[in-house]
DNA sequence: TTTATGCATCAATATTTATTGATCTATTCG
DNA sequence: CGAATAGATCAATAAATATTGATGCATAAA
């Protein structure tokens, strides 16, 4: 499971990085995520909006929650999801890791 | 398989982005793509460099290479490859797009 | 033209991931 | 309280991925 905060790149934590992008390797996770970036909504909607069964959303929405990219929230008897900003600000510093050579790190004295 | 130019989002293609995630999605593919992005490298050097079996790291060279992470060449008996710069500027936009609201999308006129 | 090398590909297997329907839990409302 | 609802979790199965060793195909050297 991840720690934040997980600043950092590829080469120090491929494991994490992978399962960062293993979240969003998946056609339903991303229009799960389409759908939350328009602002936070509960399972109920999702089934709706994507049309997709209860349990598969459920599945797909843990993946995306254990890896960070979601948080939840419960009101009363739903629970609401939301995209989870700091994971994106990861996923910004892993894109930017695939590109930096050790040279470069080296240079910003990142990592 | 893809096909450049795919300037866009999850939103449009989330299949095409869900298979550029999922070739990043592998502590090994993202270990080749750092090695990859110090310099083009063969098979050879990367089996000693990561210490790992030739038909592993074939394996998940073409997985990357299907993906368009990755661009080959032939010299001799040697391959050689090396980290596709377009595919890092899609990447880019993809997850520019994680975080763009529909609003967003609109404003900008893209997609 | 034989032999060796680099690497792709295949076959078998193991492991992981996804889907479906069923069940369980928590919460709210009568 | 009991019934209804939202959603997590489980069990069974299916499907996709990964690993290993073997085989095959080019290229190149002898």
């Amino acid at each position: 499971m991840y720690v934040f905060p997980m600043k950092g790149n590829t080469v120090r934590h491929p494991a994490r990085a992978a399962e960062l992008f293993h979240a969003l390797a998946d056609a339903t996770r991303l229009e799960i995520l389409d759908e939350l970036k328009e602002g936070e909504c509960c399972v109920c909607e999702l089934t709706d909006r994507l049309q997709a069964g209860q349990s598969r959303l459920s599945f797909h929405l843990k993946v995306l929650k254990d890896a960070g990219m979601i948080l939840d929230r419960r009101e009363g008897r739903w629970m609401y999801y939301s995209v989870n900003a700091d994971a994106l600000a990861e996923l910004d510093d892993l894109v930017d890791s695939l590109k930096q050579t050790k040279r470069a790190r080296r240079a910003t004295g990142c990592c």
